[in-house]
RNA sequence: GGGCACUUAGCUCAGUUGGUUAGAGCGCCUCGUUUACACCGAGGAGGUCGUAGGUUCGAAUCCUACAGUGCCCACCA
């Protein structure tokens, strides 16, 4: 027996053990003949801990999935988690660090790993039992892990293949080095902070310059200025010159370069290849000499003479005294505000060096594409132009192609520990490294193999082929590959989407997904960003214990638009948890009532009508990605039209309504992919006939378009719109629920009045009338404007006139009627106002509309 | 500096190709316990749809400008 509250507690864990031993996440074991693919691989989360809300978005992907189980597609969801090396490793090394007080170097490379190893084993295990929890149709016989042999093998396999290509290569190049954590870092994994600081000014023979990093002046020998720079006209490139600066004479080599912004402080610079990107450009143009002032740990070098080996902070006040001291110190602006870059993991500032490091060539046409030889970059921007992989919302375009085309060689080799070690070796007569051999196993004894890891985006980028099975050529490749769609957060459209792209058409040949679905980032109660590493998250699992899973699930997708950000918070929750029991009861109430026979009643064909309307709109909503719709309209339906008046009805005897059960199980079905749990649960209790016994499998219902009557759609507006009206005028006058109350009907077939008759509790008195006198008693007549735009406005007034009567008459009867002081007394009046106002605007109305009809033709 | 989005009820937000009276949930007020549901029902108050122009018979919706908010990209020594 049902009971008078869902309890989801209850019934949550019993169902998702029933759908799991059911084997059907799984698409080989799906009922019925299925040919038809539909596959998306779960963007894996980090093996670093638990989930949070903002994983819960992934509740859209289960509801595509589970939407295309129900067309019958053979449907596909290939979960899995990411190693995320650095943001794991130095999660580890954090814990130890506050744990023991040991460092990796303490440890060691094999000890950390395996405490690595330990740590993501936990983390799996508590994220997949979250997913479990959240009812996501997960295939886990498929599941996956960036660091599976068969994944590493991959990988492997790939960076190879490049490196034959050309497309790896190894070279010296500016990386962003983070010399607290001892790596490089991705442009994308940078973050700017505003920060003041002083702008020092200082003569360089004859010019001045400005930094605000004096301590990284020591080898300047060049001095920039822009060609067009009328100032300096008298200086021409190349020309030398001696000038005293911060260790004595240095002879300096002029350059005119565009890059110098002849407004910004004196129009003059020198610059510092190894440490800033664009003097390192400017310095490749004119094939200028690069010397490393800084080393890895933030300490100058010998260069720097009586400051070698002092840190650079430490340094910097004591160069300044030193140039001061010299008189070659000018000014010092206190008020500079510049922006600074740190590490988004580890906040250590990042000081941008010169390196050996692994690098894709974006730009080097390798890449068979469309029977043209491209470019990695010219194939990712082609896909998304010529629309093979479609954007959802589509203004992210713009926004992809944008950052595409300004993409740069991209850096993938980390100095961690924890990822995949690239597969290049060394022969040890080789000191300088620069003829690595790339392959997996070891050439021999004489080797030894790179130290580095490879980024973590370069395996997830190649995710949706790697878990298929790739480099075999495997059935599952061949099945679900390319992916349907790929569902993440707008916040890694580059980090990942991009460079799935990037990877995928190289190393497949065709696009990784079909459709990208960007929603935007869960955020709390005060519009706060939930992220991996603020650690602000709130775990979805006491949500979903405290309203239902259902519930949460619900509430991340109702009102959420594409690329939109969604927050969410208690109160939401707990209106879906309201809804869920509404549907409960609804459902309750229909099954403890037995089944009638017979003809369908008008409001049997109603409701029909109506839910045929709800199908089709439930479906253009999907085809349109839009799920918040899907479920407003849901939400719409079953509280106010199912349950406020088609259940309603159905409790007058006289008004018999057969479908009841129909429309229930129809619901069911369209508000499953949404709020599994409730309808899984509801559909047993309601003894549904289902394949296997399981909502899960059912047909997804069919729109029957010839259900659909928009007459008696409108008719049942009118109705509900008396009966309030009605109802509304009982209340106005004080008329005891126990009496009869006597209108006019009007136009009605008796099917309707019997209707109105029995929910308002009124009685007709029928009578001609141009609508009807509950709408007059109420104030509430309105006149419609045919829309078809053929009107006979002398006849209109003439009917207008004629209403006037019929008006003065109406109340007059009605008045009788009710026999009641009040409405004898105010009423009348007031309504014969109303109507002349009315009357009188409705001609004004009829003047113009005459005026534009003449107008128009 | 470049780009994108947002601005609708007290709060959080829907409103896709312009079209009857701009919606929902929460909150607030009134009434109600008729056995599906108080995790409820009936009703109500509350909106110059950021501002100003324009297009149109008709604009929250399209165009232009402006203001405010948020985000992304780039970054100057």
């Amino acid at each position: 027996m049902m009971d008078k509250a869902y309890n989801p507690a209850q019934h949550e864990d019993e169902i998702s053990g029933l759908w799991e031993a059911s084997g059907f996440y799984t698409p080989e074991n799906l009922p019925g003949d299925r040919t038809e693919p539909f596959s998306i691989v779960l963007p894996p989360p980090n093996a670093t801990g638990t989930l949070h809300l903002g994983h819960a978005m992934y509740v859209l992907q289960d509801v595509m999935i589970r939407h295309a189980r129900m067309q019958g597609k053979k449907t596909l969801w290939l979960p899995g988690t990411d190693h995320a090396a650095i943001a794991t490793q130095s999660k580890v090394e954090s814990m130890m660090y506050a744990a023991e007080g040991k460092t990796r170097h303490d440890v060691g490379r094999e000890e950390l790993l395996r405490r690595i190893d330990a740590f993501v084993e936990e983390s799996k295990s508590t994220i997949n039992n979250q997913l479990r929890k959240m009812g996501f149709s997960l295939d886990w016989t498929r599941e996956r892990f960036t660091l599976d042999p068969g994944l590493v093998h991959a990988v492997q396999t790939m960076f190879i293949q490049m490196a034959n290509d050309g497309l790896v290569y190894r070279g010296d190049r500016v990386v962003n080095w983070d010399p607290k954590l001892h790596t490089t870092v991705a442009d994308d994994e940078m973050e700017y902070k505003e920060e003041k600081a002083p702008f020092y000014y200082f003569q360089y023979g004859p010019f001045v310059i400005g930094t605000v990093r004096p301590e990284t002046k020591f080898g300047d020998k060049y001095v920039v200025m822009h060609p067009d720079d009328e100032r300096y006209a008298a200086y021409r490139h190349g020309d030398t010159l001696e000038v005293e600066w911060i260790n004595g004479p240095i002879t300096a080599t002029i350059i005119k370069d565009e890059a110098v912004d002849p407004a910004f402080g004196s129009g003059v610079m020198t610059i510092t290849p190894w440490h800033t990107p664009t003097d390192f450009e400017i310095a490749q143009r004119h094939g200028l000499d690069k010397e490393q002032i800084i080393d890895l740990d933030g300490n100058l070098l010998p260069v720097a003479g009586e400051f070698a080996g002092t840190h650079i902070e430490e340094a910097r006040p004591k160069i300044v005294e030193k140039l001061k001291a010299k008189g070659l110190l000018v000014k010092i602006d206190e008020e500079y505000l510049h922006s600074i870059a740190v590490s988004y993991r580890g906040g250590g500032k990042i000081e941008p060096q010169i390196m050996k490091q692994w690098f894709v060539a974006v730009d080097k046409p390798v890449v068979a594409w469309k029977g043209k030889t491209q470019t990695l970059k010219e194939v990712a921007l082609d896909v998304v132009r010529e629309g093979d992989i479609q954007i959802v919302p589509d203004r992210f375009n713009k926004t992809y192609e944008h950052w595409m085309e300004n993409l740069h060689d991209w850096c993938i080799s980390r100095q961690l520990w924890y990822g995949h070690r690239i597969p290049a070796w060394y022969h040890s007569g080789d000191a300088a490294r620069e003829k690595p051999v790339v392959q997996i196993d070891s050439p021999g004894a004489d080797y030894t193999q790179d130290e580095d890891v490879l980024d973590t985006w370069f395996s997830s980028g190649m995710w949706t082929f790697s878990t298929l099975g790739w480099p075999q050529k495997s059935k599952d490749l061949n099945t679900f590959h390319p992916t349907d769609v790929l569902e993440t957060g707008y916040d890694i459209l580059f980090f990942w989407v991009a460079r799935m792209i990037l990877m995928t058409t190289y190393g497949m040949g065709e696009i990784p997904f079909r459709k990208v679905y960007l929603h935007g980032l869960v955020r709390d109660k005060f519009g706060q960003k939930m992220s991996k590493s603020k650690g602000n998250g709130i775990d979805p699992l006491e949500m979903t214990a405290k309203y239902g899973t259902d519930a949460v699930r619900m509430s991340l997708v109702t009102g959420t638009t594409p690329g939109n950000d969604v927050r969410l918070y208690e109160e939401k929750i707990a209106n879906f948890r309201n809804f869920v029991n509404k549907l409960w009861n609804v459902s309750r109430f229909v099954v403890m009532n037995e089944a009638s026979a017979g003809e369908p009643s008008r409001a049997d064909r109603w409701i029909l009508s109506r839910l045929h309307a709800l199908i089709r709109d439930v479906d253009r909503a999907y085809a349109d990605d839009q799920y918040g719709q899907a479920c407003d309209r849901l939400y719409g339906f079953v509280w106010h039209e199912f349950a406020d008046w088609y259940i309603e009805m159905s409790k007058l005897k006289t008004v018999p309504s057969i479908k009841q059960r129909e429309v229930l199980g129809t619901v069911l079905k369209l508000l499953h992919p949404v709020i599994p749990f409730v309808t899984e649960v509801v559909a047993k209790e309601a003894g549904m006939v289902m394949p296997h016994g399981m909502l899960m499998v059912d047909e997804w219902p069919h729109a029957d378009e010839s259900m659909i009557d928009p007459a008696l759609d409108k008719r049942f507006d009118a109705i509900q719109q008396i009966v309030t009206d009605v109802r509304n005028l009982r209340r106005e006058y004080r008329i005891a629920p126990g009496r009869k109350l006597e209108v006019l009907a009007v136009d009605m077939p008796e099917e309707d009045t019997a209707l109105i008759a029995h929910l308002a509790r009124v009685h007709f008195v029928p009578e001609k009338s141009y609508t009807t006198a509950a709408h007059l008693v109420s104030g509430e007549q309105k006149f419609i404007i045919p829309l078809d735009g053929v009107i006979d406005v002398e006849k209109e007034k003439q009917r207008l006139a004629t209403q006037m009567v019929e008006v003065e008459k109406h109340i007059a009867s009605i008045a009788d009627k009710l026999n009641n002081e009040k409405f004898m007394q105010n009423a009348r009046a007031d309504i014969v106002d109303q109507t002349r106002d009315l009357h009188a605007q409705r001609e004004t109305e009829l003047q113009q509309l005459k005026k534009s009809l003449e107008a128009l033709s």
